[in-house]
DNA sequence: AAGGTGGACAACCGCTGCGTG
DNA sequence: ACACGCAGCGGTTGTCCACCT
């Protein structure tokens, strides 16, 4: 496609936008919308494609754009999240209000070159080795029947999605125990003594009022959408494990970090499989092999971390 | 001061999925 | 069921600019 059969029949400019072009797209379309976008260049006088309009628009002269550097809250919500869903840009901008998918994928791609020129960087892992990483944790969102059709349109793995790492952060683990299960509750309490629960949290990233999951500009189609409902039952929360909810300065979390949360993670897990016997819910993006991960054993929960831990 | 280099950012290209007729 | 128009997405490339030699 390239250029859009709208664009092949008349001269369009290419390049960069002149603070005039800026000047009659804002104006246009703060006055009219944008409307089909195909018809915005003809009609606010602008020898653009439709499509570089949208660009223009979206990634630069949208109101509610948040210009400068990415906070250290971003950063590491960014990290997080592409630990999660990988290069879903567009999923992440959503979770990140005023920033652009654009903004978003170049300022992964910085951070890539910069971590790669590291010799301390974790190692990379096979493409296959991602992929099945991956795989595994969308598998775990299609645990919940409801969202299984959602997940099925809009986070099968394609071919050509790869992680350049292997998600460094599989630290977001979710109780699916029973809304009403009064047991689980108090468990919930134990633990968050121990462990900063991100729906009992102030201090927690993830349940901010920033937080993907409690954001409400995120619509249907955004992963944390999936998780927000389930959350707002006390049914399913995501838990942070507080040794490794700092990254040094370069927004690196050390080996001794994750290893650390790995055992405080066992930890809790165990605890929480004792008083549920055989019937643990604790579920890890990580691990989770479907529809009937309730067998799943200690065993999965302990291999459930990076190979290179 | 001039040229080279690399990072950050903007924009383009090509593909995909959805809605509609 | 199919083709077409369209929006959206992710990868890639181009451009600018600061910094270094």
């Amino acid at each position: 496609m390239g250029h859009h059969y709208c664009c092949k029949q008349r001269k369009v400019k290419k390049g960069l936008w002149s603070p005039e072009e800026d000047e009659k797209l804002i104006i246009y379309i703060t006055t009219y919308g944008h409307g089909c976008w195909r018809k915005v260049p003809e009609q606010a006088g602008l020898q653009r494609c439709g499509k570089s309009c949208r660009l223009r628009w979206l990634n630069y002269l949208r109101p509610d754009i948040k210009r400068g550097g990415f906070t250290p809250e971003e950063e590491k919500l960014i990290i997080r999240l592409h630990g999660v869903v990988g290069n879903r840009w567009a999923h992440m901008a959503k979770c990140l209000p005023g920033r652009t998918d654009n903004e978003i994928k170049n300022y992964w791609n910085s951070w890539i070159k910069k971590k790669l020129e590291k010799p301390s960087s974790p190692p990379t892992t096979s493409p296959s080795t991602i992929d099945h990483h991956q795989q595994h944790n969308y598998q775990m969102v299609c645990n919940f029947p409801n969202q299984q059709d959602f997940v099925n349109r809009n986070f099968m793995i394609k071919p050509r999605d790869q992680t350049l790492y292997p998600s460094p952060f599989p630290l977001l683990m979710f109780d699916a125990a029973s809304a009403d299960d009064i047991q689980a509750n108090n468990i919930n309490a134990q633990a968050a003594e121990h462990f900063p629960i991100a729906a009992s949290s102030s201090s927690s990233s993830l349940s901010s009022s920033a937080s993907p999951f409690t954001n409400n500009n995120m619509d249907a189609h955004s992963l944390p959408a999936l998780v927000g409902p389930a959350i707002g039952n006390n049914n399913m929360v995501p838990i942070e494990v507080e040794s490794c909810s700092n990254m040094n300065k370069e927004g690196e979390i050390s080996i001794e970090c994750l290893q650390s949360s790995t055992q405080e993670l066992n930890v809790l897990v165990h605890s929480r499989q004792a008083q549920h016997c055989s019937s643990s819910s604790f579920h890890f993006w990580d691990t989770v092999e479907g529809p009937s991960s309730s067998k799943m054993s200690s065993a999965n929960i302990l291999s459930s971390f990076p190979s290179y831990l």
